[in-house]
Formats: C-alpha cells, sequence, structure tokens
DNA sequence: GTGACTGCAAATAATTTGCATTACA
DNA sequence: TGTAATGCAAATTATTTGCAGTCAC
C-alpha cells in the first residue's frame, strides 16, 4: 500500500513546490515508508540516496508533505512523535508495538457514541484521533 | 468532577512519597484542573500558592501523577503535549478546541470495529488512543 | 537524624529561524 | 534569470540530569 510517488511530486509541482533533488529524496523514502518514521529516520533514510540532504529540509518537507495529506503524525505510547503515510482522506493508523510497521485504516465508525458523548456533555465534536497499537502479524510469532 | 485532593495525597504517601509543600501546590493545580494543562501551565498556576516552586519539580510531579494514574497525557491538535485530569481506570479525554477544557468519558466502546480491523490486518490490538476535540457548551455560543 | 526532595544550572533533545548560497523552472 | 529552496549555524523550546543544600517524617 504504497503512495503513488508520482502522483506525489505531481501534487507539489501542480502547487508550485519545486522538485528539487532533496525534495525527491524525502518523498520517496515517506511514499515507501511503512512504518512510522521520525524526522531523524527520514534523514537517515533519505541521506541515502541523496547524501548532501539536511535536516532542516527534512523538516520543511515533513511539514509540506503533511499539508497535502500524503502523511499524519502519529503520537507514539511514550509521547514521542512520528509521521505516517497517508492514502486516505480520512484515516487512523495501527502500530506494531514491536516493529511500528504502521497500516491505515479508514474503518472508525463511532458516530453512536459520539452522539452519546454529545448528549451527555453538551459538546459538539469536531475531530477525532484514534489510534491503535497492537502486533502485527509478523511480530506474534517471535 | 475534580480529582478527590486528600485522597490523591493520600495515595502519594501511602506509596513512600513524601508530602512537601510543592507536591501539595502542584497536585491542588492538577486536582482543580479542567482544562489540559502543560508543565508551563502547572507551573505558572503552582506557583502562585507557592512561590519558590522550581520548574524541575512540576516535571518529576506530573510523572508520578501520570504513574498512579491521576493524569493522562493528551496530544494537542498541533502536536504539543499536555496532561489532563484523569478519574477513570481507562478514559479518554474531550478537549474543547477553543477553551481548552478537557472532560473524561469512559465509554468508548469500539469492540466491533476492533474485531473488524484485526481480522483484516492480522494485527492484534492491544491498545488505542483515543482523543476527541470540539467545541464545549460554553464556547459553542460567543 | 537521614534519605528523599528541592532548586539551580548545565546538559540534552527536538525543532525553528536567519542568512548567504545554490539550483529549479 | 529570478525566486524558491538549500545547508549551516545559531536560536528556541521542552525536558532531563548532576549536585549541594534542605526538609518531611
Amino acid at each position: 500500500m504504497d503512495l503513488d510517488l508520482d502522483a506525489l511530486n505531481g501534487q507539489l509541482s501542480q502547487r508550485g513546490y519545486k522538485l528539487t533533488r532533496q525534495r525527491r529524496a524525502v518523498v520517496a523514502v515517506v511514499a515507501q515508508g511503512r512504518t512510522r518514521l521520525s524526522a531523524a529516520d527520514v534523514y537517515a533514510r533519505a541521506r541515502r540516496s541523496c547524501p548532501d540532504l539536511g535536516l532542516t529540509t527534512v523538516y520543511r518537507t515533513l511539514e509540506i508533505l503533511a499539508e497535502l495529506g500524503a502523511i499524519r503524525r502519529v503520537h507514539l505510547d511514550d509521547g514521542c512523535e512520528g509521521f505516517a503515510p497517508a492514502s486516505a482522506e480520512h484515516g487512523h493508523h495501527l502500530i506494531c508495538s514491536r516493529c511500528h510497521t504502521a497500516i491505515e485504516f479508514e474503518d472508525c465508525d463511532m458516530s453512536a457514541m459520539f452522539k452519546r458523548v454529545e448528549s451527555r456533555t453538551g459538546f459538539r465534536i469536531e475531530q477525532h484521533w484514534l489510534e491503535l497499537v497492537g502486533r502485527c502479524p509478523k511480530c506474534r510469532r517471535p
């Protein structure tokens, strides 16, 4: 379930972003990413194909990608942060507690729960943040 | 829905923690807290009643309180972190996008969704992280 | 009295910004 | 060619740690 690299690059140039060597390297890493990645992770991987890449550029590019909706922040158990590829308009992540493989899922029907919470609290719910942590098939048999 | 200050202090001393002036001040702020609070927030408030409190102590005390389950981390929209009072064993937070009022709710029946996700992905779900953001009754009418 | 607790200052860590240089379109 | 993008170094911000003095029990 990789992101479409060409499509991503297309989106970038459509929005007026220049397709620099560095940006391509970061985008390629993110597009192939199967686990949650921190900025430092992306930096380390992208430097393999683009050794003169700077960490600053990674931060700047990740911000653009998040803005495009190509990646989404994930919050880890301990509060650390990272990003994971996001293909769906509205999706959530399921992350392996051992190998950090990140899978996206869209099925999050919580409308009944939301209604209950809304009527009980008087809040109007605008967004929800859901993240699941578990063991992926590989990591279940060690 | 305040936390019980005495009960909290009791828990602390039961576990062998000393009830220092500084610790009491931090615990009091957290116990009354109705919004999500960052370490800096807690520091600012607790210093009103304990001006010689240090930020380091706030961090150390928040860690203890999280360990006791009296507070729980929340992740904000922009990735910043904070804490919110947690009375329930297993609960989640609903946070106002305007005034940051934090309400706890326990009703999070997602077992059907979990089953679907598990059978589709092969993962075994271990934990879930759910946070709702919305407008509280007051902030809905400006 | 004594060990846990404290504040301070310094150390870390993660991210952002200023700026002169480079390179895409 | 002109402007956006870059890397670097410095600035910020958030958090943690070392340590000598202090205080709860």
